[in-house]
RNA sequence: GCCCCCAUCGUCUAGAGGCCUAGGACACGGCCCUUUCAAGGCCGAGACAGGGAUUCGAGUUCCCUUGGGGGCACCA
């Protein structure tokens, strides 16, 4: 049968950059395969449920160019279904109802883990008679329903990253419940029943889970099916590998983004957490899909390293055409929203390699080709220095039809004025932006404009008039 | 307290017993190039957590220790 995995956030927040991981390793998976990408949303917590969630994950999958092949499924549409595998348990025997309140249960987990005991379920209403069960329903207790966990249980999952693992019965909790009496599922139960219906063949997701799958693996030879392949991907952790702080950064998919991010950069950076290609790191979807493989997923920890992050979001915004760049940088230029297109993309064509982010567009945008210059004394001398060039330039430029060829209003200056090299280009390019440094000044000037370089090498004589 | 996972440069990793005097990438330092530079090129520094065992031979296999992480809910 071919290959079919999900993606099962809960709508709990924004993406995080783990649950992304997740996402994209599953998505890689499909696709590499030739399989299925199921989105289901795991929203039976009513309480961490938040609507604006639930969209903010459709719209990050999408931005990140992740998309689905079936789905959104929502578990709170699904609610019959866990119902009616939970009867069938208790009929079955498999499970049975469980009058215990919430708190008399937190009050026996603390006291156990106050004695340095496994806080396991006493097991107290496993054995109820029929008659005890109708008394207290009739009393009208609520009930939630747990699942008796059998005596000859063992536990070995077959870890696509890890291998086997053997798992000890104090790794369960003792009979866990199925179904809460509020008629929701517990996550253990909802999952399995979900995958198993879904005919999920291969469980990818975090390392978190990892103590969960005995237990899920009870339900599954409850329902006599065949367990799926799991695949536990290792823990994404804070740079001193600690956990994942807020403080340290941005780790939701939309932080991301307003921070200018490229879906491409992220989507790349994250796929080398864990895994890694034969030979170059940068890659595009397309690329990743092509060498991604689960198996060579590593079983340890890796922690986020922004630096890193930026500078293959660097690499992505090198490989961009304009037009797409500008598509891209776009809701961070609203300051330029009345300039030409065409003026636009050659600006930031020009200062490209300067930005790691989409945010740094704009800034550089403004540094060289709209803010008011002023000139910092240190450059004084040389300004001085190189007058004649700034000089001589400006005469030409000033007679020139056309600006588009500055090479050779160059080579003429430098004729004309007897300066050459650095001690030329270096006082003209402070004198037209104020800075050491920028973009090549033959793509700089005709960006600039005629009028504007004019004005501004004109400004650079009347500042080495001044004071001195 | 109990259970599980993990352990190579600061970080991400390559390494599936001899190819390893441990390779690459980011970050860092230096040099070069260049009409500027944060770009590019070259060079450098930098790691197998510790201890046993197996083996002719161990980063690679096994065990222990230590360290880190996860889980033990009517959260997912």
């Amino acid at each position: 049968m071919g290959v079919r995995v999900r993606f099962a956030p809960s709508p709990s927040g924004s993406l995080h950059i783990g649950n992304v991981r997740t996402a994209l390793f599953n998505w890689l998976f499909a696709r590499k395969n030739n399989g299925i990408f199921i989105l289901r949303i795991e929203d039976t917590d009513i309480e961490r449920t938040y609507e604006s969630a639930y969209s903010g994950i459709l719209e990050d999958l999408a931005w990140l160019g992740l998309n689905w092949d079936e789905g959104p499924y929502k578990q709170s549409d699904r609610l019959d279904i866990y119902k009616s595998y939970a009867e069938r348990f208790l009929k079955e025997g498999l499970a049975y109802k469980c009058f215990c309140s919430p708190e008399e249960l937190e009050r026996e987990r603390e006291q156990a883990l106050k004695e340095g005991k496994p806080p396991r379920y006493s097991g107290k209403c496993a054995n109820l008679t029929e008659e005890e069960i109708s008394r207290l329903e009739s009393e009208g207790r609520s009930c939630s329903i747990r699942f008796r966990i059998p005596e000859d249980a063992c536990f070995v999952v077959e870890d696509m990253i890890r291998g086997k693992i053997e798992f000890d019965v104090n790794a369960i909790t003792g009979d866990f419940i199925i179904l809460r009496s509020d008629g929701m599922p517990t996550y253990n139960f909802a999952v399995v029943i979900d995958d198993h219906l879904m005919k999920i063949t291969h469980v990818i997701r975090g390392e978190d889970h990892l103590s969960n799958t005995p237990r899920q693996l009870l339900i599954y030879r409850a329902l006599e099916a065949e367990p799926p392949v799991f695949a536990h991907l290792p823990m994404i952790v804070g740079s001193d590998h600690s956990k994942l702080s807020k403080r340290e950064g941005s780790f939701s998919v939309k932080e991301l983004r307003e921070q200018g991010l490229l879906p491409e950069g992220v989507v790349n950076y994250l796929a080398l957490l864990g895994w890694s290609p034969k030979e170059e790191e940068v890659k595009t979807l397309e690329e990743l899909i092509e060498e991604f493989s689960l198996e060579d997923v590593s079983p340890s920890p890796s922690a986020y390293d922004p630096a890193k992050l930026r500078w293959i979001n660097r690499q992505h915004i090198l490989r961009l055409d304009g037009e797409k760049l500008l598509s891209y940088a776009r809701p961070f230029l609203k300051e330029f929203e009345n300039f030409p297109k065409e003026w636009l993309i050659k600006a930031i064509l020009s200062i490209r390699e300067y930005a790691e982010t989409l945010k740094d567009i704009p800034e550089e945008i403004k540094k060289y080709y709209l803010n008011d210059i002023s000139l910092d004394d240190k450059y004084r001398e040389e300004l001085l220095s190189g007058k004649k060039a700034i000089e001589v330039f400006l005469d030409l430029l000033k007679n020139a039809e056309d600006i588009s060829d500055i090479d050779s209003l160059f080579k003429e200056a430098i004729k004309v004025s007897g300066l050459k090299g650095r001690r030329f280009y270096h006082p003209i390019r402070i004198a037209l932006t104020g800075y050491e440094s920028g973009p090549e000044l033959v793509e700089l000037i005709p960006i600039l404009g005629k009028r504007k370089c004019i004005e501004r090498l004109e400004n650079s004589l009347r500042f080495l008039e001044a004071e001195k």
